[in-house]
DNA sequence: CCATATAGTAAACCAGGTTGTCGAACATGG
DNA sequence: CCATGTTCGACAACCTGGTTTACTATATGG
């Protein structure tokens, strides 16, 4: 039983796939009032969470140096999606807290993915489904908050 | 039947499986004489062809400005994988060509895909690894070789 | 023959990543 | 109680790759 399909597929059909979620979402992020967000802003927002971060911690979650998570925190601030403000019992942290605009955007994407992967259970059926994510964890284990993206994809091997 | 995992986990493993495949596969290039080329450079490799191209075409197939096109060809030109000629019919013109070392990495980046797929039919089994791939391809239909990956990343909206 | 369009290049800038350094604030051992 | 070490956040310098703007050289069509 030789491969239908030869295996440089495999990797673009697993992309097309992720980007069609990401596009999916956006648009309807776009229409909820948060047409300025970037493609991988959802994940930044899901890894400071309600209860909030610190620059260091958020390095750590999303694998990138604590300069560039302060950067990240830099711009979103900017932009009302977080903001900073001192740990009265520690005055060397600066707790990073989503903002309204940024927890709306949380829970504005959070559903959109639900919505999503429910249509998703939908078109194949929930054990496909269930099967494909089960799958994906045998294939691809370890840490998921990966965001370092733009310096893997460009970066050193 | 509620989900069990949050909708955002999909994407989230979708990805994480496609960079577990480009690691994969670049670990391999690393070992067969190309220890520095870069996740990207494939699709910029499978958007030259065979055939060649020129700058302003590369950079409309690839997403992204003639510009960064013509820059990505100077980095790929000073390591060796292409090569520019004038063309005979067009003073204006430079065509951008593989060179050996830039067929070898498709070659190899070919062998290693074929490789990593063989090997994931293993772990999952054929049968399951093939229901994903079509299940896949139903739920992420249109064209899989949209190459404008480079600039959809960075890109807005 | 000239006006306009196209190919390629260069400069200045931005975004986001890295490493190195540093001061301030905390923690701890002598 | 203080000296030492560590942690947090910030800054600077640098890299890559993208953008816009501007320019030259070459084609091409009215």
């Amino acid at each position: 039983m030789a491969e239908a399909t030869p295996g440089y597929e495999l990797p673009l059909q697993l992309f097309a796939a992720f980007r069609t979620i990401i596009d999916a979402a956006h648009a309807d992020l776009a229409e909820a009032g948060h047409p300025d967000v970037k493609p991988m802003h959802g994940f930044v927002f899901q890894a400071i969470g309600a209860r909030g971060t610190t620059a260091v911690e958020l390095g750590v979650r999303l694998g990138v140096s604590k300069q560039a998570a302060g950067k990240t925190i830099a711009g979103l601030e900017k932009q009302g999606y977080v903001e900073r403000a001192t740990d009265p019992g520690d005055a060397r942290r600066k707790i990073v807290r989503l903002t309204a605009k940024g927890i709306d955007m949380l829970t504005v994407s959070a559903r959109s993915f639900d919505r999503i992967q429910a249509q998703w259970a939908e078109t194949v059926g929930p054990e496909r489904l269930a099967a494909l994510q089960a799958d994906l964890r045998a294939l691809a284990p370890g840490e998921l908050f990966r965001l370092d993206v733009p310096g893997w994809f460009n970066g050193e091997r």
